[in-house]
DNA sequence: GTCTATACGGCGATAGAC
DNA sequence: GTCTATCGCCGTATAGAC
């Protein structure tokens, strides 16, 4: 099945420079100007040396979503330990982070129909969830009042889903009710987690910003 | 720029019949399966006549978004004047549905990068967000009891969001707080809306079923 | 208006030379 | 570790037949 061929380790310190050429590749242009050709114009070598590390295409998404997935783990990880005090916040704002660099949505695609993508993404992500339940659960929070009655896990899933539904919409031009949702969130945040400066600290940092309103526009 | 060359008319039947192969092979594979070759065969046709309809692979995909927009556009009037009591539930459906294709997450991925697309379904969602917000606010509806304060732009963000979100992450295989979050809903749904027969309409028909849980796992 | 045949350069991937 | 040669498939363009 796969080939037998030799493949670069994987500490190389070409192999990274080759990854980041792959990350900015796929931010600016999307998974498909990835090519072995491309990465090999970006970093400088030729397009054969980029096959010798990742024999297949495959290896290169896998590697890069692997080596990004890692530094989101430990990001979340630290942010939780640095503010043990405001766990709706952090998760609240990693969350668009985490799908901010556009990097996501071009892996969710790929993860769509490439079953070794796939894998990497689901594992990611539910070890993402059981970290943030248990941050949920350990901080001792019960619900996040406005929100209603959501159970924590519930709550987890909107208030991490509805950021990066935000930052997919915004991937492809859509921002109707965006600001509204944006505020409505700040609200609940401030009132569950009081900051010294209110809400600014979870306003959208980029496309979305425009003067804020408090509700809906009148039509 | 673009070539001078004919094109078939919009309203041909093989022009139509190629669409159809073409969403067969983006569900199935990716809309990266979709080539000129791939679609020709699969409609039994050369590429030569796949090119005479469709002279860029752009126009591809843009006349595969903007027939299933207009589809699912007209089923969500439908849906909303064949049951005018119950907007909420119509409009949770709605959302389940339009993402199970499979097709929008690769729509959504194509208009990450490509301009095109992207004006497609900006303007193909926003217009389906301004009829569901016409629809809650002619309907009456104040709030979904259980959901707390949320203006209702927002309630419909949330709630056509989380069943996207849904979708969009089983199809990457990843299904963690989802029966959970889906038994939620269902719960606010049947209160804020009641049916004959409870909970069953809002349940997921995919995947996600299972034996029903009313509320998180204990760990 | 529909459809076919053919040609070109770029691509992923392989095998193997330096 | 690095690079070349090669293969078959790809998008696209063109010229022309029904």
């Amino acid at each position: 099945m796969a080939s037998q061929r030799r493949v670069g380790a994987e500490t190389s310190k070409t192999r990274d420079r080759l990854l980041d050429s792959v990350e900015r590749l796929m931010v600016k242009d999307g998974y498909a100007a990835v090519t072995y050709r491309a990465v090999a114009a970006k970093a400088g070598v030729t397009s054969g040396l980029v096959q010798y590390y990742f024999p297949a295409l495959d290896d290169i998404f896998v590697a890069a979503i692997r080596r990004r997935s890692e530094q989101n783990l430990a990001r979340l990880e630290a942010a939780l330990r640095a503010r043990p005090e405001q766990p709706l916040r952090v998760l609240w704002e990693y969350s668009q982070e985490e799908s901010t660099a556009a990097l996501t949505t071009e892996f969710l695609a790929l993860g769509n129909h490439r079953k070794s993508i796939r894998a990497e993404i689901a594992e990611f992500t539910d070890r993402v969830r059981e970290l943030q339940l248990d941050a949920l659960r350990s901080s001792g929070v019960k619900d996040l009042p406005g929100l209603g009655d959501l159970s924590i896990e519930v709550l987890l899933f909107v208030l991490t889903g509805v950021p990066k539904l935000l930052r997919l919409e915004e991937g492809v031009g859509v921002s109707g009710s965006h600001q509204a949702t944006v505020d409505a969130f700040a609200q609940l945040l401030d009132a569950a987690e009081p900051t010294r400066r209110g809400s600014d600290v979870a306003a959208l940092p980029s496309r979305t910003k425009s003067k804020p309103r408090r509700s809906a526009p009148k039509r």
